[in-house]
DNA sequence: TCATATTAGTTGCATCTGCAACTAAATCAA
DNA sequence: TTGATTTAGTTGCAGATGCAACTAATATGA
């Protein structure tokens, strides 16, 4: 206890390391983490996070509508807005209004958005599978468990990454 | 197999689950967390989330420079010193510079900024317990391991989280 | 049928973020 | 010395973010 810190050790019962503070934790890993992949998209592809993501959920789920990407994606809806927008300018994804309702319209890649999310896709897993490769597969199991039940605590009301659906 | 996703699975070979995707699991899950906690002291407190750093590590290691902190916290400089400049304004931190070197500043905690971590501090922590909650003693500390071993593989150059420290 | 409410998506705007460029102080090297 | 480099911290700015307000289309209900 060679550091000066006397104050909160009488003031405040409980004391706080930030270093191990849970969502300080997960705020960093996950910064760092994002960011790495994110340098390589923008770096390469010239793909914003957020463009990413609308990519990442159409390469799934192709023909989705703006609200329907937004939900998947966590993303608000004017981000969706604005990043499909810009997807279009670039003739990444399409939009086509649809006929039974005219207020929306349906996502889709392109060949071209495709062929982007086709280069991308295995340097993510690749970059997935070197972050885990410090973890024996028991122990990617149990992160993977311990992350859903976190989620639940975090987030009960939206259940924020949809395991059961399909 | 009802949904119209066809063409990835002979394109790619390895398919890409956004839901499964550890960057996007801790991005979103680190998003979920950061925000409540933050919604609570926002609204009683009327702290950003980067003052909330500044105070939080002041209150473990008083009279640390704005490099300090930014070292600590992962911030940058400028957020530093811009979060810094409205705690000053609102007398909740000090700036000291230091006679020696007079590039250099000590931040303190005011009384009044020591309240107000004071106040928060257990706040933040009985969020953190209540996340916890759902996992046994022995699931948390496997938690917190797991963290700690992916920040190693994430960032190897600056370890996110000193432990080692003191 | 016509006013009201709801839903899809866009636009506007204030704030936040991250990076580069800058000033000032200190150090180093001839 | 004094000129070049490094370090601490601030300022400026372009682009990102999140929220509220808006338009347009549809659904509801007297």
């Amino acid at each position: 206890m060679t550091d000066g810190r006397p104050a909160n050790q009488e003031t405040s019962s409980e004391a706080l390391r930030l270093d191990g503070f849970l969502p300080y934790r997960l705020s960093v890993l996950s910064n760092a983490v994002s960011r790495k992949i994110a340098d390589m998209y923008e770096r390469d592809y010239d793909i914003s996070i957020w463009q990413w993501r609308i990519i990442a959920v159409l390469g799934e789920h192709d023909g989705l509508t703006a609200t329907e990407v937004a939900n998947k994606t966590l993303m608000d809806k004017p981000a969706v807005s604005r990043a499909a927008s810009s997807l279009i300018d670039r003739t990444l994804i399409s939009r086509r209004s649809d006929n039974a309702d005219r207020r929306k319209a349906e996502l889709r890649l392109t060949a071209k958005g495709r062929k982007i999310y086709d280069a991308i896709i295995p340097r993510a897993l690749a970059y997935e599978r070197e972050l885990l490769a410090s973890l024996s597969p028991e122990e990617a199991g149990m992160l993977h468990g311990l992350l859903t039940r976190l989620a639940h605590i975090a987030s009960p009301e939206r259940n924020l990454w949809s395991q059961q659906e399909e």
